[in-house]
This record gives C-alpha cells, sequence and structure tokens, in this order.
DNA sequence: CGCTTCCTTCAGAAAATTGTGAAGTTAAGG
DNA sequence: CCTTAACTTCACAATTTTCTGAAGGAAGCG
C-alpha cells in the first residue's frame, strides 16, 4: 500500500495478533488480562506502552492494567520506567530478559524439588515409590543444570542471527 | 520402625506429599484434580492405580476421576490400561514418558510459532515490532531444537545413575 | 502550597470453572 | 442373553476467579 510508511500500522490487525496471541498464553495457563496486556507490549513498535495507551487498545479500566502490570513485573516479564518528569509510567517488554522468565520457572522447579525429596524421605528412599520420586527428583535437578547451558548458547546464537540487537 | 516391611506406607504420609506436591502442580497452572491423581499414581508403589483407588484415597466421585484421567491421558502424563478379564481400568505413570509431556510443550510452542509467524507477516518483518517478533519466533525455534537433544541427554544420565530401571 | 493527573487498592457484581449426583453406555460373566 | 460392574457423560449447584467503579494516595507543575 502506498501509505504503509506513515501509518503503517493498521490497528485492526495488530488488535488481531494481540487477542490471537494472548489466547494462546492463556491456554498456557497466564491469566487472561496479564496475557492480553503482555501480547500489546510485545506487538507495539517501542516495545513499551502507558498504562492509558494499553487501557485504550485493549478497552479495559485502569484497575486491570495496573493488576496485569503487576504481575507482569513481579514475573520479570515486563519492567517499569518512569517517564521522567511526568506522572506516566511506560511498561516495557525488554528484548530478552523476558525469555528466561518464560523458561525460568526456577522458583517452581526449586519448589518441586523440595517437595520431592519430602516425598522420598517420608515414603523411603528404598521403597519402589520412592525410588520413583528420587528419579524424578534428578530428572529436575538435570534439567536445571541444562537450562542455564542453553540460555547461554541462545544468547550466542541469537548475537549471530540478529547482531548485538 | 518394625513394622516397616508389611505396612510400609504411612496413609497419612502418602496422604501429605500428594496433596503438597499437587497444590505444587497446581500452583504451575494443572487443574486441581489432575493434579491429585498425578501426584496419588506418582506415589504408588505400583506406579499404577484403579479408579475406585483413586477415589477413595483422593475423597472423589468417579467422575472427577474420570475428569481427571481423560486430561491426564490426552496430554501424556498417564497411560492407561485394561486389567486383563476384567471391567477395571489402572492409570499408569511410567518411567520417564512423562518427563517428556512436563517438558514437551510440543503442541502449545507450535502454536506459539504459528501466532507469532501471523504477527510478523501482518505487522510487517521490516517494523521493529515485526523484528521483535522474529527474534522471538527464532528463540522458540531454538528451545525446541534444543529439548530434544538435552532429553538424549537425560536417558543417558539417568541410565548411568539408575541403571536401564 | 495547593491543584491536577495518574496509578493503586478495595468491595462487590458478573462470569467462568469445577466437582457432584444421576442417568446412560459398554463389556464381562453366569 | 441377561445381569451387573465399571467407566463416562450431562446438567446443575457451588465455589472461585475476574474485572469494574469508586475512593484513596503519591508526585509533578503552576
Amino acid at each position: 500500500m502506498a501509505e504503509s510508511k506513515v501509518v503503517g500500522r493498521d490497528p485492526e490487525a495488530v488488535s488481531r495478533f494481540v487477542e490471537g496471541f494472548a489466547a494462546q498464553l492463556v491456554e498456557a495457563g497466564m491469566q487472561r488480562m496479564p496475557a492480553r496486556v503482555f501480547a500489546a507490549l510485545l506487538s507495539s513498535d517501542e516495545g513499551s506502552m502507558t498504562s492509558a495507551e494499553l487501557g485504550e487498545q485493549l478497552q479495559i479500566s485502569p484497575a486491570a492494567v495496573s493488576g496485569a502490570v503487576r504481575y507482569l513485573t513481579m514475573t520479570h516479564m515486563v519492567s517499569r520506567e518512569r517517564e521522567p518528569g511526568s506522572r506516566r509510567e511506560r511498561y516495557r517488554v525488554h528484548g530478552d530478559q523476558w525469555y528466561e522468565a518464560l523458561t525460568n520457572r526456577e522458583a517452581l522447579i526449586k519448589r518441586w524439588e523440595g517437595a520431592l525429596r519430602e516425598g522420598v524421605s517420608s515414603l523411603g528412599a528404598d521403597t519402589p515409590a520412592g525410588r520413583r520420586m528420587a528419579e524424578t527428583l534428578a530428572f529436575f535437578e538435570f534439567v536445571e543444570s541444562e537450562v542455564a547451558a542453553m540460555m547461554e548458547r541462545w544468547r550466542v546464537h541469537r548475537e549471530k542471527t540478529f547482531g548485538q540487537g
């Protein structure tokens, strides 16, 4: 289209993507509003939006934005910035920080490991069930150790493919 | 304790583990009943239980067992077996098949990739948002390719540690 | 120093999810 | 072939979750 440079973004196309991608995230277990907010940020050209912009695009109240953003910052998917000299806050999805958040179920896995350890000792390490749980525990420990290395390889791969972006 | 060989399993300790581990799985996004059923199977010495046994241990109706099991079999966390010459069904957690299910968000990731691809082309590969999404897409493709290799390394590691179990 | 703007918190209404009982279906065993 | 045991499906009730409007609080700007 001739107008592509200035208008560029067809709001309808953006919205379609946002809602579609958010729906996938919801199916993966994320709450609806955090998912929609995250998808909106991901599809913004700046990689960041203000609370008001989010509210308008998603047709939700400031309260809903606030709740979603609280969740997203707590899980490190999004960071908040103060626009200098303004009461406005910008919410930003960083280039790669959120990849880690998505895969980095660190705290979660730690707790699973704790629960499994307790299971092994309370059911007995010498019982069939105890052995099965010990093996499960070993699996998680293994994954944990591998993920760090994998993310490092990703960083290398990413730089090769996209430059230091 | 002297009775350890025959009684062995303190039902209360088992229940404590089951409910505790299930709660962790719930926090990770799994539905309550599937989580409880899965934890119960995991902590059983045979690695399998009948519908009736599950209903009794978890104090839930046959309908709830049925629903939970449907979910678990669909996600390949559990397999079902017919007890030969009986109407009873046994639900089993296999040694390692479920590890894969847990990490193998294959179908899910495929759909994310689809949604992202659509986003890249509808927002334009030459826009900042498009580039960000292309990079995200590359990340998922990278992870997908790495996970297979990681599971292979796990199998080797597992055999070394536990024998061919 | 007070006004205004923006964000957050809170209580409650609306909506979605979840588990049960009851009825229905399939298949073993006499 | 009929009986009966076991699992599944369905509709509904109860709980839980989710989002909103309204009130409250912090921070720039005149």
